[in-house]
RNA sequence: GGUGGGGUACUCAAGUGGACAACGAGGGCAGACUGUAAAUCUGCUGGCAUAGCCUUCGAAGGUUCGAAUCCUUCCCCCACCA
């Protein structure tokens, strides 16, 4: 087996751990390793995935892996990396969204494996019924206030013009109180996170030492950010999501599809589980012949496969090569219904889009978020009715529009499709 | 609690009685170029029935022909002091 730092490090997965030797420990015996997931949405993002990673690859390598939902953390904001407060969730979305992240991560994570099945735990569980009193008492002495305040993600926002509430400064105290926990309930050493996350996988080591005598680890994960130093995984300011249902899998597909050459071979060690050799291969593909993205088609190959199943993967792509390749003159309704089957649409009555103009159906079907807009994208010669630019904003959409009586293909640019289904 | 500074559009940030739907930058969208890339250049970037109207500059009132700009009260943030 493995030694899963080293896997880790080859991979450029290792950005920091808390002592050298959680490396020997990882080789002598199984682990039990958790990383923490921030029940934000009914599904978790790209950004996650590195996390997710990182779960993956312990748990090939031979080691238990807890994910964490935050269910009680998530309701009151990680300070790190953020400039201000966010909204605080409440107790009932915090649990259906668990539902959902538990899918994402089943993709990943065998929850199903004999000797060391993945486990899922809600911090909301323990958090719950315990009393504050008792939380500040048993929990809180621990901490020290230099330490707490020395931590990065506290000093940027101190320092920011915004402040930091109480609340959120209480964060660390939490997740170090998970850390605890897990290690009494479920004999976990080590935490996982993004680079980001140092400060509160300190706070719990540091607590689990104190309060139980025992060395426990901390490992993190560079966070993956592209060329301009962006965080990965927003695109058209909107997250990439892996449920199907948030992000459509074209677009899962076409967001990876359309990577940076700069970023590709770096995500290709990041998201895929490809060998060392084989993205060697790929980076002199990159370097020799850039403009046949073979390392892209890769790489959205390899993550769609996984998070949409092969199925989902043979469709986006069938899909891209339409879209991108050929013409569609030729495609009826129903060949193109197949084609689109991933691509975001909604169903109209004939009447809602026969005689209307496109400004109108471009706004109300989604394509754009007003008429206003739509208007400004037929201006400036943007706007595409069944891959035909529209030149007049005054364009009314005829009945021969409706491809087969049953269609509308509306674009904006060129990528971006939102179908009508006519009925 | 006191003193001082501040709250402007997605973000940062100008504007301190009319020329303000509000400079500029970033971001975003679109066009050209290209490889569904990057860089670059161009246009757009509150809404609508678009040469016109409506809503917006922390909130609510007020002064004024006219307010993001002046006054009053309130809310919130920052710094120092207590």
């Amino acid at each position: 087996m493995d030694n899963v730092i080293e896997v880790l490090r080859g991979r450029g997965l290792l950005e920091a751990s808390t002592s050298p030797s959680l490396e020997e420990e990882a080789g002598k015996r199984q682990l039990t390793v958790y990383a923490g997931f921030d029940p934000t949405a009914e599904s978790l993002q790209v950004g996650n995935l590195v996390a997710i990673m990182g779960l993956m690859h312990f748990q090939r390598c031979g080691h238990k892996v807890v994910a964490l939902v935050g269910g009680a953390t998530g309701m009151i904001g990680d300070p790190s990396g953020k400039t201000a407060e966010r909204p605080l969730l409440d107790e009932e979305t915090v649990l259906s969204n668990l539902a959902g992240i538990r899918e994402n991560l089943a993709r990943f994570l065998d929850f199903d494996h004999p000797t060391a099945p993945a486990v899922i735990v809600n911090n909301y569980d323990w958090f719950r019924q315990y009393p504050f009193i008792d939380f500040l008492r048993d929990v809180g002495r621990h901490f020290r206030m230099g330490a707490m305040l020395g931590k990065d993600s506290v000093r940027t926002r101190l320092d920011s013009e915004s402040g930091m509430s109480f609340t959120e400064f209480s964060y660390q105290l939490l997740q170090a109180y998970d850390f605890l926990h897990l290690y009494d309930t479920l004999g976990c050493v080590v935490q996982l996170g993004g680079g980001d996350q140092w400060g509160n996988i300190t706070a719990g080591t540091d607590l689990v030492r104190k309060l139980r005598g025992q060395e426990v680890y901390g490992v993190t994960i560079p966070l993956v950010c592209d060329r301009n130093g962006q965080k990965f995984g927003k695109s058209a300011g909107n997250a990439i999501y892996l449920s199907a249902a948030k992000t459509s899998v074209y677009d899962f597909y076409q967001f990876f599809l359309r990577v940076d050459d700069a970023d590709v071979i770096r995500l290709m060690q990041v998201f895929t589980l490809l060998s060392a050799d084989e993205i060697a291969s790929y980076a002199q593909e990159v370097e020799m012949a850039p403009e046949r993205r073979a390392a892209q088609k890769r790489l959205a190959e390899e993550i769609t496969r996984r998070v949409h199943g092969d199925d989902g993967f043979v469709r986006a792509q069938r899909s891209a090569a339409v879209l991108f390749g050929e013409a569609m003159d030729g495609l009826d309704a129903d060949a193109l219904l197949e084609v689109f089957a991933q691509v975001p649409s909604c169903t109209r009555s004939h009447d809602a889009v026969a005689g209307k103009p496109v400004v109108e159906v471009a706004a109300e079907a989604g394509l754009c978020k007003s008429r206003s807009e739509a208007r400004r994208l037929i201006q400036s010669g943007g706007c595409y009715v069944n891959n035909q630019r529209v030149q007049d904003v005054e364009a009314v959409l005829t009945p021969g529009s409706i491809i087969d009586g049953r269609l509308v293909v509306l674009r904006s640019g060129r990528k971006r499709y939102q179908l009508i289904r006519v009925e």
